[in-house]
DNA sequence: GATGAATGAGACTTCATTCAT
DNA sequence: TATGAATGAAGTCTCATTCAT
């Protein structure tokens, strides 16, 4: 399809583009420019500039939630599918650099859209750690006094404070697997000392 | 004194709009309305709209870094230390709000300024978490065998998304107490049933 | 062409209105009124204010260099040249009036790319004096005692001065060719009586 | 007299700033720091800004032609006249080099009671040379059949556009009394050769 | 008289969006 | 569909001037 090419094509340009300069200072004509096609014409695909980033959470996030949960559907025990969604999930930081760039700077604004993006598309990635949590606990793998939204988060939280600082610093001092495990190994073991 | 009185008046104004509206969104305007001085003004106690962004993360980080250093250091074991970091850290968002969606928000941006903040007095604030574990190392409390670094990393994010929830989400399902405990725990004792 | 049908209707509209009012009163506003399109069209053209000045300083001397360079060519005499290159001047200054009143005001002004100008395309043009009293006085028509360097100045001045009378007041006590005539006649044979 | 000191030592700093900057790039806190006096204290001396201007031409040029004036009187033959004239002027220009800098920009800006300066106040100063032309033609000195007013303004012209370098330019190729005796040549000789 | 902090009108400039081609 | 020149609203910032002290 015609329309759908430039449609991605746009978006790709967007993530790019986002990623680098930030929503606010990022200019349609960047996005065109990158994207190779006029001004004018990303308006035949979009209703303005703020919705390029809400179709892209929208889409990008979309393709993650699938990503992420065909790479979990592969294991059966809810340890490892702690490990494999921090694993992916730093993966994706990796290899969607931009991406990833953009959605932590951006869905951390305070647009009303946004918020909603939060509690909607995105609520459902981060789901499938507490989906993977409560399986966990009916199977007593887990503690059963820890509600699972807050594991949900604490988990989230830290691997997107990992991802931060390899977006802020892009030399990255711990490898993707290393940090991974250590990250899955202090949630599922804790730091205290035996 | 007159001259310091305004500086803080328009440092306050500009927490609250940024807060609200995000630092791209927000005008001088609002700033100088909510300070209740003249748009010109503001230009007297800051270079531009810019510096009021940095100026602000300077002074208010400056602030809660003394703050949380003195709460800690009426601890000596560092498992509560760690607890208390939490408490504190969680008590602020709800204290100062608006303070915390400016950071939550603000940090996070691209910019090369607001990146060296991360690199410096951002830093200072998070270290204080690898300095708890890494005395907490020596002291054998904690595993030897993890970064803390990472364990920093990870515990602050962890935090930092419960935080998120709290500000776009202003009606908390969890309580403060509650919330660091189990973070805390969490860390502390991972998640793994006996 | 579109594009420089507009670049040169904004230079007209510029001369226009910076003859009027001078470059610091001058408005952007004014200009794109004048030259009836929007303001920021003008910025397509120019990189900014400054920029339109210098480029009506840079493209219209140049023209008044042909210009005046055709008129002479078609004299063999050093004397009767200089008398060409004073009615050509006055003729110019009365003919275009506003661009006059430009280069009268603004070339005047102290800041530093003025100054270049003043160094290389406007002494272009005056240097066309030097070069006749050169070959004047290579062909023995002029005394050899006088530096063209100062007669070149001098004359350019007087002529200058004439000319600033007629902008300044614009009702003329005296005409274009009486006055040529009379500074051509003063530096030719000087005021002293046999 | 208290005031006049501060009324003087406001147009001094005046002068300076304006001399450097000119008039539209200078601030007032400018000229308030060069005379060392809070910005305030010019509007208890002066109506607004552009006042400091108008007030600087009337008084200084009103000491020039004192001074001009005296300088001449003490010859009586008018070609000496003249070449003193010359001379003195050259002489100002180097010595109140930053006044002369006011007066060869800002007395050419377009603004209307600035067009009334030069038809008065600065008139008088130029007609001194009108005078000492007539008194000559009178004293079958001079050729009558040159108009005076023609004489004036190419005569004040020459020396205009020599001060011109001089202050565009500080390096100075040509010494003052070189420069007033090859103007006042040419003007009483002519250039042609015999 | 002197101060200088405060004011606020207004300028330049940017850039998302439109629309004639 | 596609273009990109043109638009014009709106924001940041400057600075002459005022006025309470």
């Amino acid at each position: 399809m015609k329309k759908s090419d430039k449609h991605q094509k746009i978006l790709n340009a967007a993530i790019k583009v986002f990623g680098q300069k930030g929503f606010f200072n990022a200019r349609i004509s960047d996005i065109a420019k990158e994207a190779d096609v006029a001004d004018g014409t990303i308006y035949l695909y979009f209703n303005n500039k703020y919705d390029i980033l809400l179709t892209l959470f929208e889409e990008e996030i979309g393709k993650l939630i699938t990503e992420i949960r065909a790479a979990i559907s592969q294991k059966s025990d809810q340890r490892e599918m702690l490990y494999i969604f921090a694993l992916h999930h730093l993966r994706l930081v990796i290899e969607k650099k931009e991406l990833a760039e953009v959605l932590q700077m951006e869905l951390r604004q305070s647009g009303e859209s946004i918020k909603e993006y939060r509690r909607t598309k995105f609520a459902d990635y981060v789901n499938i750690i507490s989906e993977i949590i409560r399986t966990g606990q009916e199977n007593n793998i887990f503690r059963r006094d820890l509600k699972p939204g807050i594991i949900k988060r604490a988990f989230f939280g830290a691997l997107d404070e990992m991802s931060r600082l390899w977006i802020l610093n892009p030399s990255h001092k711990y490898t993707v697997e290393e940090s991974a495990e250590a990250i899955s190994d202090i949630f599922l073991n804790g730091i205290v000392a035996d």
